[in-house]
RNA sequence: UGGCCUAUGGUGUAAUUGGUAACACAGCUGGUUUUGGUCCAGUCGUUCAAGGUUCGAGUCCUUGUAGGCCAACCA
């Protein structure tokens, strides 16, 4: 209740008009149909997002379809990888499909067609084909086998089904218009020959259907209402009405496509192609690598469903070019991380402190809030001890008053414990500070209630106690490119822009709390940022994915001196 | 040179379909805070251009300009 009326993207504004003008709304009907070749990313998220979107604001069901015409490219594993990304992502297919179950029906079209004289067998290479076919300002030229007869026709395409044919001789070609200034309805292909073996149907077929004969029967035989797909269909969608003119019967829907703009993503790429360099040149380490823009890498980052989809609603569908900074997606993971995260304490560049009045065998358990944005999270112990690692850059020995950190004679808050003060620091011979002398206010334990432990002091530090803390392997990441749209220029390669420092590999040492943590765990390591646990981590070494820091108005204002 | 599509603050998306240009992010100023996080308050735009229709135009018309897409037996 209360939730502020959305407005309407162009898409919905579209489907309101059909509900207007009688279209059922239990007729409605979407459909996701990504290509078994690659793996799902961010920009796949955004069309999920619509789709299913969709599906949930109009109760209406959604297809997951396996767009699998191409058996040299699709494979199983990408079958199974897509499920998995689009069940982690939160959304509920109605039914699972797959084009290639359609391809009985697709022939049976087929065979009408050429009855029907609107589609024939055409024998010439595709170098001929193409010679044929004339540029966006010439038209085409019919080719010599336009005007076979139609029992001619029907025994070729036969002849092409039984596997009689190679490779590349013959092909079936929809009969419509070689001078239309669409150069897509110039006899487009429908089916070529194949003789591979497909995920699904093995080697039933040596004949496989085009995209544009596929992809809008399919929508029929569904019954999808509305098929949405990115803009460079545009021009496909003359085609695709004229293929559904050739089998639609009253009385069934007859599917619409609409088309939205693809979102580009800033300081990165999203094409399967370089995904896919990206991954054998070795600049990444899979397609799930932290820094891959991948539905995958991002789950492995840290990222989470509600993020994601967060983002995607916010940035909305349109058709116009767009290109969406990467820092609108981190303020997403980090608003819902900060909900939920657990906060817990870590130090990634240690300097050591020793606390010169504290007694050398003491050891105490501080109570520590988990996050201060969930009463219900509670509370944990986290030792602390004589001997203390604080971050280097918490530390100088002089400083101006906006420095809120400890320097020599100040006092700071070690969070949840006490307030110290810097008495003097221990270099060695390069003028490396190796240790910090301090002393620590006994009475100003935080929790205690003493007036001590109620000063205000500006500055609070996380720490870790060395002889409690366990080392771990964390993994820093940076943007995978320097170039916020790296592959649009027309001088320069894509892999040119690169960020040779995308991935730093570093130890810190955490509070032994994080000892039991799991695989896929997210943290705030107080001050610093949000870490998940990474599937390399062992019973004997934790591996640290640092999936976004925290805001950091500091590094800020040091920028701009 | 032909066809199709698009144009709103730094970024992305809206605008009750012709009625005082809004929301989010980013930026900047302050405030709160045992995270320089979170949170709170404030601040930054006359809609690509030029004409036209109208009492009234981001929305309609005309002409430009800029950008994107289209010639795979890929999807």
């Amino acid at each position: 209740m209360g939730e502020a009326e959305k407005s309407l993207n162009f898409i919905e504004h579209i489907i309101e008009e059909d509900l207007r003008n009688g279209f059922p709304k239990e007729a409605l009907r979407f459909r996701f149909p990504p290509e078994p070749n690659g793996y799902l990313h961010i920009g796949h998220a955004s069309s999920m997002c619509l789709n299913f979107g969709l599906g949930l604001r109009y109760d209406a069901p959604v297809n997951l379809r396996f767009d699998d015409t191409n058996p040299a490219k699709e494979e199983q594993e990408y079958v199974d990888a897509i499920k998995r990304d689009v069940a982690w992502l939160g959304f509920r297919w109605n039914t699972e499909r797959y084009a290639s179950d359609y391809f009985p029906q697709l022939y049976a079209w087929a065979v009408k067609l050429i009855k029907e004289d609107k589609a024939y067998v055409d024998s010439q290479s595709s170098e001929e084909m193409a010679k044929q076919k004339g540029t966006p300002t010439e038209p085409g030229t019919n080719s010599a086998f336009r005007n076979r007869t139609i029992t001619e026709n029907l025994e070729l395409f036969e002849g092409m089904k039984m596997g009689e044919y190679g490779e590349g001789t013959h092909v079936l070609r929809a009969k419509i218009d070689m001078a239309s200034p669409n150069m897509l309805m110039r006899d487009p292909i429908m089916y070529r020959i194949l003789h591979r073996a497909h995920h699904r149907t093995n080697t039933d077929w040596c004949i496989y259907p085009m995209y544009d004969w596929t992809h809008g029967e399919s929508d029929y035989i569904e019954q999808v209402s509305h098929s949405l797909c990115t803009l460079e269909f545009a021009m496909h969608r003359e085609l695709y009405d004229w293929f559904l003119d050739q089998v639609c019967v009253p009385d069934q829907v007859r599917p619409k496509q609409r088309e939205f703009a693809r979102r580009n993503l800033s300081h990165t790429v999203v094409s399967k192609r370089k995904l896919m360099q990206l991954v054998t040149l070795g600049i990444v380490k899979g397609w799930d690598d932290p820094r891959m823009p991948t539905i995958a890498g991002m789950r492995r980052r840290g990222y989470t469903p509600e993020a994601i989809r967060n983002f995607a609603d916010t940035i909305g569908i349109a058709k116009r070019e767009n290109l969406i900074d990467v820092s609108l997606l981190e303020f997403h993971v980090r608003e819902h991380l900060n909900r939920i995260a657990p906060r817990v304490m870590a130090v990634l560049d240690p300097v050591k402190v020793v606390l010169t009045n504290y007694p050398d065998q003491k050891e105490e358990w501080l109570e520590a809030e988990n996050n201060p944005e969930d009463e219900g999270a509670g509370t944990r112990q986290v030792p602390f001890s004589r001997e203390l690692y604080i971050e280097r850059d918490d530390f100088m020995e002089e400083a101006n008053r906006k420095f809120f950190r400890l320097k020599l004679g100040g006092e700071v808050r070690l969070k949840n414990g006490y307030i110290i003060k810097a008495e003097s620091c221990v270099k060695d011979k390069e003028g490396t500070i190796i240790e910090i002398h301090c002393t620590y206010d006994p009475k100003s334990r935080s929790g205690s209630g003493t007036e001590e432990s109620l000063r205000k002091v500006k500055g609070t530090l996380h720490w870790v106690s060395i002889k409690h803390a366990i080392a771990a392997e964390v993994r820093l990441y940076d943007r995978l490119f320097t170039d916020e749209s790296p592959d649009t220029h027309k001088d320069r390669d894509y892999l040119e822009l690169v960020n040779p420092n995308s991935l730093e590999s570093i130890t810190g040492y955490l509070e032994p709390s994080l000892q039991s943590a799991k695989v896929g765990e997210r943290f705030q390591f107080q001050r610093l940022g949000y870490f998940c646990v990474d599937q390399d981590s062992t019973s004997n070494k934790l591996v640290f994915n640092r999936t976004v820091g925290l805001r950091d108005t500091w590094a800020k204002l040091l920028d701009k001196n």
